[in-house]
DNA sequence: AAGTGGTCTAGACCACTTC
DNA sequence: AAGTGGTCTAGACCACTTC
């Protein structure tokens, strides 16, 4: 680990056990070179990391203060009657299984699994060549036996040959990043709230029209080349998406 | 505007004109360097700027690729039926007004506007004294005259006194920064999707039960002090939000 | 072995806030 | 005037990919 992430890491602890609380201002950064002896560039890019994830905000002639934590956010959700899935954090938004890995018993129902030439406008997204194939497939992702969201995913068969159905039972990302070796990279996502149609309703026991986190999302190797398109539904009162943004 | 910003901007440029296509490979760091007349440490800033926004992807010991623009996903979307509120990418998201002043002309509804007692727990997401007052308002906002999203919010009244309700019908954060000097430096979010009530459905011109794109928001001055609490909900078919996550 | 991106040093200079 | 964060230089060393 670089030495720019442990130092935010001890920073962020002692934000996180009230050593530093809401408001107060971190050591300058000359006093946190001379505390972890590193040069300037580096405590930057710590306080930098820091910032992203919402801890400290910085005020250039002033100082850098502590927020309020988004951990104090994050409970306070879950009385609003999201219980369910925990997304956002940029590090920790890498698949369904890894999300809810410590949340409980993920099990899939699927419901479509093939080899197609993608629809047009699909495979242009994929980047993929005309006429190529693909693997598509449709799950149910359940959480502890209550259903959570319906993914309809997209993969180029020539990245991700030899998928078969276990995968899709268990995590479809371990299978490429451990049995093909892929680096995943990036996503673009838009998502959206939509309205469940009768088939979904059935599959995610919920009613018609009920309110759907919709997520339309390309994913992207370290080399810039697409893997993977997919629309998931997830089930509005079992969904919550976290985001830091900054100006 | 700093040195990496500009080279960032000047790269942009070359993949959105297509001088570099998807696939393509940047040239390396040193020939940047090179390029640009300016160290490592500016072309690396550059680069991360440019993956933070979506374009590239590095890969170490390999070089920097254009990954497929987002652009191209922006205007698919529209195809898609969301054709209103278009967020995301982290510097446009400042407020309905500024992110639509090209868009059409903005107008607002006002429901509430009044100083309260905030609720207890809304009090303390602020930061505030027990017993402090906040300025509260409810809006909508119409875009060419269609109502796009419900606004509820709440501001602590030392940090927004003056506030009137000519300022809740153009912008509330252009009163902020200009008359009364803040920086908003950050944004935590949560997103939901939830069924529209029967009053909402009225304000919006929707139905009720229609999904709807929540925002619960809470703002940040550049010294780490809550300005804002807010939840927002938009009409669902004409709200999407765009995201770069990287892993 | 050669080439690539990622991290880091020890400074310098500047913009901005605070007093 | 003094103190703060933000940018930048001219290198160095390393991890990893490619051949």
């Amino acid at each position: 680990m670089p030495k720019y992430e442990q130092i935010a890491q001890d920073i962020r602890k002692s934000i996180e056990d009230g050593a530093l609380a809401p408001g107060d201002r971190l050591p300058t950064v000359v006093e946190l070179c001379d505390l972890y002896g590193v040069s300037k560039i580096t405590v930057r890019k710590a306080v930098e990391q820091l910032a992203e994830q919402g801890f400290v905000s910085s005020r250039r002639g002033s100082g850098t203060y502590v927020k309020a934590s988004p951990e104090a956010q994050g409970s306070e959700n879950s009385a609003h009657g999201g219980d369910a899935l925990y997304m956002g954090r940029k590090d920790r938004s890498i698949g369904f299984m890894r999300e809810h890995q410590n949340d409980g018993t993920v099990t899939s129902d699927i419901y479509e699994f093939e080899v197609v030439e993608p629809p047009a406008e699909i495979a242009q997204r994929l980047d993929m060549e005309p006429g190529g194939f693909a693997y598509h497939d449709v799950r149910v992702r359940r959480l502890d036996g209550v259903p959570i969201v319906q993914e309809d995913t997209y993969m180029p068969l020539d990245l991700a040959s030899g998928l078969k159905r276990q995968h899709l039972e268990t995590s479809i990302y371990d299978f490429l990043r451990n049995e093909k070796g892929l680096k995943l990279s990036s996503f673009h996502r838009i998502m959206r709230a939509v309205a469940a149609s009768k088939v979904e309703a059935e599959r995610l026991d919920i009613k018609p029209n009920d309110p759907l986190f919709e997520i339309e999302q390309i994913g992207f190797l370290d080399d810039g080349v697409p893997f993977e398109y997919s629309v998931s539904r997830n089930v509005g009162s079992r969904t919550e998406m976290h985001d830091v943004n900054l100006t």
